[in-house]
DNA sequence: ATATCTATCGCAAACGTTTGTGCAAACACT
DNA sequence: AGTGTTTGCACAAACGTTTGCGATAGATAT
């Protein structure tokens, strides 16, 4: 038996329960033929300064002002049809009642939020942070904000992140896919939703969708072929985890050893995670094998400053004895003695790229179906 | 006169105009009493297919099961007022219509977005994208989004960066301000919002709001004391621009001078822009000075490494005829020879606990004033 | 003075949700 | 059969905007 009052009677008795709201028992006093839930003291209060919390509303000026809020609406949107002088007073109530307009409502109404969402694998890495620089940059030059979410080169996490984006909370998606990312169907079940997807950097040739980036073949074929035209015979290459779909690295890298009539030697080309132990594993199974490798190509070049730091404390020579060579230019490449010969990829600009690409889609309402390559730029230094 | 004809009675004449709207000329059939705008051709099309290009709605699933809205969204959000059996039907006729739920028409009504705002100086640094990786990461796990602003060191961009997201698209914000950021009205006028804010790394006394930082006046005392203790007597101090009001560095700075009993030379205390010429000028000042300095503390890392690769190009031993720190404990101070001296301000962790504290106001809704202080610690290498 | 304009504003419907309340029918128990 | 109780749903009011259409009072032209 519930021990409920009835607000209205104050009677406890005759008082039926009548469902469950919000987790609360809700009631029905059979006496005053009234519904209530279980209130907690002081609830009449809140509904009283609840009011006084709210930010102003269109509604809280016409009525300080005596009109309605379509005249004020018009009037700070500076419409024709509301004189000069009505208007000046409504903006001049306006911030003196410190109004801003709720852009949710706004964006209900208008349909379009103009913010911009990014999918990014990681957003610390200094190779993505500056396509994201270069995103940033130029949807703040046309009124854009940027969601950020990083999927942590966790295919789950990236689809969950598209799910909860594509609600309505952006006008137009950016997305650089997870390194084991390699089926679709997430992107494919958004594509019809009218809200404009492209892919930057890692992109997808199954999805048929504008696409950014770099033309990593080539990138690799010079590096492979600058590594040849300096001598090198035996050339390692140190890719990243199987799964990646997109390796375009390793074709480049095949086709110019071919073209040199090298012949390939499935025991130079490793597979790794990015994992400091891994890829130091991988450098000492080839070093310590036969056919003396005289050197290696790593597809990151966070990971050929470990090699060479690597081959510098067992005293091996760069590029004396083994060339070492990187794919990205990270400021650290540059740092690192020897300094390391890499592969300029562009972020920024492929990040600049893919944003105007996107921004193009969303005002002319166009579905563009571009693909825009990138063209990177090999940076030879000491390590080669 | 206007050649207009009206859409009603297909007469030309007695057709009147009647103000603008959106930049199109009204008009008003004085026979049949329309109102009408002149429309290009296929406008009622438009309204034929609009309806279908819309995401689909509640009312849209309510109008096909033939139930009023309020059930769908009942059974949507399993409120135990809806039978078992029509709340199964409800979720699977809406998830065979491809129902996703408008986030922004929740979010206003629930008076909650669900994402975080961040303003962050530069996101392309490693300093600072690591605190964006560490909010990014308390932000997700609690199922906020992260919606990220970048004021390029520009306190305009700030402000206005700051205008934008209060407008209702957050539910809380962290901000680390610029360099040049020296007055905080922007913040105080937002403060009464209701919208809780938490200042993070740079951060202003002058504001009564919540506070994460590192103790860069220790930091910056004990690097300081470091070098006074491996025998420097001549200490260089390059800090950042003048206007910078939190300059705590210098404070530790001078401290540790005065507690061993060096006096203060103000010709080795330098402020500089970033920029590479402003840095390697300054370093050429010192070198060319008479009082021969021992030792340059810089307060940011990266200009350390420049320094360092500087004063090498100019065959100067570090340390042993120059010692050199750095502040921030970036990644290249490991990889540049001698390896960086640094204070590690552990960025990662203040990014961490300042979206822990933001989300522990929004989920707690209570104004919290806690003030934490990261420790950092100090790295010692080669280059002192 | 009359007819015709025009400038200026209000009404109300949308946008897609959530949620307090009302209510009929089903059920349970004398 | 009569009473008390519960279940399951619908109505409608919010949330804060934008905007098509009406409408009226004064201005202008005839």
């Amino acid at each position: 038996m519930p021990r409920a009052k009835c607000p209205k009677c104050q009677i406890t008795e005759r008082i039926l329960k009548s469902g469950i709201i919000r987790d609360k028992q809700r009631f029905y006093c059979k006496d005053c033929n009234y519904h209530f839930t279980l209130l907690h003291e002081g609830k009449k209060q809140k509904s009283e300064t609840k009011k006084n919390n709210r930010p102003t509303s269109l509604k809280d000026i016409a009525e300080a002002a005596g009109i309605s809020i379509s005249t004020v609406s018009r009037a700070l949107n500076n419409h024709p049809d509301i004189s000069l002088e009505t208007r000046n007073n409504i903006k001049q109530l306006a911030t003196s009642m410190d109004y801003h307009p709720n852009m949710l409502a706004q964006s209900l109404v208008n349909r379009s939020t103009h913010s911009l969402g990014v999918i990014i694998p990681n957003l610390e890495t200094t190779f993505f942070s500056s396509m994201l620089g270069g995103i940033q940059h130029v949807a703040a030059q046309s009124g854009y904000r940027v969601v950020i979410c990083q999927s942590d080169e966790n295919h789950m996490t990236e689809v969950a992140n598209l799910q909860a984006l594509m609600n309505n909370m952006i006008d137009g998606l950016l997305i650089c896919h997870t390194l084991y990312t390699n089926t679709f169907d997430h992107i494919k079940m958004q594509m019809n939703r009218g809200i404009p997807i492209v892919q930057f950097y890692r992109v997808s040739e199954a999805l048929d969708i504008p696409k950014i980036f770099s033309d990593d073949e080539n990138g690799a074929f010079q590096i492979t072929e600058h590594l040849i035209n300096k001598g090198c015979k035996k050339i390692a290459l140190l890719l990243g985890p199987k799964a990646l779909s997109i390796n375009k690295r390793l074709n480049g890298y095949l086709k110019a050893l071919k073209m040199h009539g090298i012949k390939k030697d499935e025991t130079l080309i490793k597979h790794v995670d990015f994992s400091y132990n891994a890829v130091i594993g991988a450098v000492d199974d080839w070093l310590n094998s036969e056919p003396e490798i005289d050197a290696i190509f790593s597809i990151s070049d966070k990971c050929a400053v470990q090699i060479i730091r690597h081959l510098k404390s067992k005293k091996i020579n760069i590029p004396q004895k083994i060339s070492v060579c990187g794919f990205g230019n990270e400021y650290t490449g540059e740092i690192v003695e020897p300094q390391l010969t890499t592969y300029d990829v562009k972020t920024r600009q492929i990040g600049e790229a893919a944003a105007k690409l996107l921004l193009e889609q969303i005002i002319d309402k166009k579905t563009k179906n571009e693909s825009i390559l990138i063209d990177g730029e090999i940076i030879i230094r000491e390590s080669t």
